[in-house]
DNA sequence: ACCATCCACGCAAGCGTTTGCGACGAGCGA
DNA sequence: TCGCTCGTCGCAAACGCTTGCGTGGATGGT
């Protein structure tokens, strides 16, 4: 079954020592240019390729970065993935995939450290964590690089949560709202999600620069996804003066909004409007407006940020990005769900029957 | 940085050697338990973990799996990777992500078999290959599995692609629909989709059985995707006789259809019913009736099959799983695209507010 | 034509584990 | 009490590659 030809194999077919194969393959000095290309070809003749386990053995590197993704199926992370793959391959550092999903694997995952010894790097994606797990990734002696959350003593790319929010809540204050309200998302099980603290911070200081109050009743948290945002919008219809704008944590939890308002046949964008983060695909499918980040140039960064740690070349048209900390931009766009609110006065407005979409 | 702490380092803090270390650590026969309890406690307290690299060059095995798919980010594929996560997580195998997205990718991979040597198997997910090509993946010499399509000398997971949009299909049929169409899709560059294959005979086979013709104009073929799903449906729009029932090769090229649909202002299920295959969230989000498949669990079949071709346990839960050929079953999900056509002779029928075939 | 340089290349010592085999002591039966 | 069998453990040889150091020959200068 293996092929189980060695770099010895080729050194006899050749004609030359072992170390003088290693050092042709390996493009490491010290070999004619003659000799390097008949190795090269007798090595391509013999299908060989070194073993990595043997170099990385030798050498001391593995040639390996893991990722470790609270999700592996949910948009925002695969496209992240996605980015990192993309440039890591182009660098021969393969991709070691970790999910480490609810507190429990979290648990698991920092106490067993399971990429210990078989990475280069470790990129953490959106993880929450305590301090002190955050301390525990340092044992395990590898580069590491946060991704979709900040970091105070390590490399990370993140976008500026906290503006992207306040750019979508400025929207509505601009077009006029003037009671605005946002969604939030929890972990179920309590973890410290970076990005809702931050947004929701966002939401806050759009509210104050438009000398807007902030009511308690008008933020709601429900976990994460459109079951979430759909409950969580029934809430907000549910008060006696519900919003006339809404910003959704995130476009997910948006759309479940916006099928709550179908079912209740609210107007949108005529009664209430609606504002989410992410531009998901879904969100040009359904007319969303929202504040697009773009999660698989975050990948990208993210990837080579790791690149430059490990003293590697960076890719050109990822040069130039920083090691401290990366912000990639987000940038508005609007679309069908937002519009300015209904003349003063005017409250809650039913869509004609007919029109009701879906369901 | 590294610890540096290696067998050695336990071995004299034991007072044994380091073979000793070795087979009391992995559990090798030919320890008192005595000694394996004490130098167990004495790697804990060192946090010794012994090196993969070293342990898999004497060993002969990685302890990895590759696993290659076509796109990262899409829904279906995300899905079986998270899925064999899972299920390798449990064994201890880590998991090496491939992409192999166009054809200059999959010429590259081929070519350089980038995963030789790297994994002790690969699954392969879906991924659109000439018999060349297969017979190329032999030579790196390691287990094989193919999920998402079929194969006569590897083991493989899919679901019947052909029962499933029969099942599809027929559903339009039973409703009374006898003008149905489909919407295909085709890889821009060409490669061989099996999928596509499959759900078209299934597609073909729905007809004969309810006795309907089957006509050239009424299977429209696109690129994947919602952008393909809207351009196919305008076309069928633009028909002299539209058809009343479209099965789409997947909800996400049926949602891009509805788009078309809601654009033209077609009453959706009144005058066009619509049926997609995958049931992707997005599909309950709009209510899209469609066959449910589950990727995450051919995932975790292929990922038990993985496992039993290594020679390694099978979780209890997915004992049983075949070794030849896995077909996870399929549901049809019927939500609020599809009802009977209109009473016979009636045409397409127009939403009250405005006219127009397609946009 | 001679000597100093430099370049190509080979030697061998690791890199950290696994594992077949042999050795040694303890326990047992006779 | 003596020998024999088992069970525990150590020795050393792989596993396949990298790399510092040393050597021989070809090269250049004079």
């Amino acid at each position: 079954m293996k092929p189980a030809v060695n770099m010895a194999d080729v050194a006899v077919r050749a004609g030359v020592s072992i170390s003088t194969v290693s050092r042709a393959l390996g493009g490491v000095p010290g070999v004619s240019e003659a000799t390097r290309v008949r190795i090269r070809a007798i090595a391509d003749e013999l299908a060989y390729v070194v073993s990595p386990e043997a170099s990385h053995l030798a050498r001391g590197s593995t040639g390996r970065v893991g990722v470790v993704v609270p999700a592996i199926h949910l948009w925002y992370f695969s496209s992240v993935v996605a980015g990192l793959e993309a440039v890591l391959r182009e660098s021969e550092l393969d991709l070691l995939l970790y999910h480490v999903g609810g507190p429990e694997d979290r648990r698991r995952f920092f106490d067993r450290l399971p990429a210990r010894r078989k990475v280069d790097a470790l990129v953490v994606v959106a993880l929450p964590m305590t301090d002190e797990q955050r301390r525990r990734l340092d044992e395990l002696g590898v580069a590491l690089v946060f991704a979709g959350a900040t970091s105070e003593d390590h490399p990370w790319v993140a976008i500026d949560d906290a503006a992207a929010a306040a750019s979508a809540v400025n929207h509505l204050v601009t077009l006029g709202h003037e009671r605005i309200a946002m969604i939030r998302t929890v972990e179920p099980d309590g973890g410290d999600w970076q990005a809702d603290r931050g947004r929701l911070a966002g939401f806050r200081e759009a509210l104050q620069r438009g000398g807007l109050p902030e009511r308690r009743d008008f933020v709601v948290t429900v976990p994460w996804g459109p079951d979430g945002g759909a409950r969580a919008m029934d809430r907000l219809l549910a008060l006696p003066d519900p919003p006339t704008g809404v910003f959704a944590y995130s476009d997910e939890v948006a759309i479940g909004a916006l099928r709550s308002l179908r079912r209740a046949r609210v107007d949108v964008p005529g009664a209430v409007s609606l504002v989410g983060l992410d531009d998901h695909p879904m969100a040009d499918l359904t007319d969303l407006t929202t504040v697009a980040q773009f999660p698989a140039e975050i990948g990208r960064r993210a990837a080579a940020v790791v690149l430059r740690t490990l003293g590697l070349p960076v890719p050109a048209d990822l040069d130039g990005v920083g090691v401290d900390g990366e912000r990639p931009g987000t940038t508005l766009v609007v679309r069908g769900t937002t519009a300015p609110p209904r003349a003063a006065g005017a409250r809650l407005g039913l869509v004609p029957s007919t029109l009701g979409g879906s369901s």
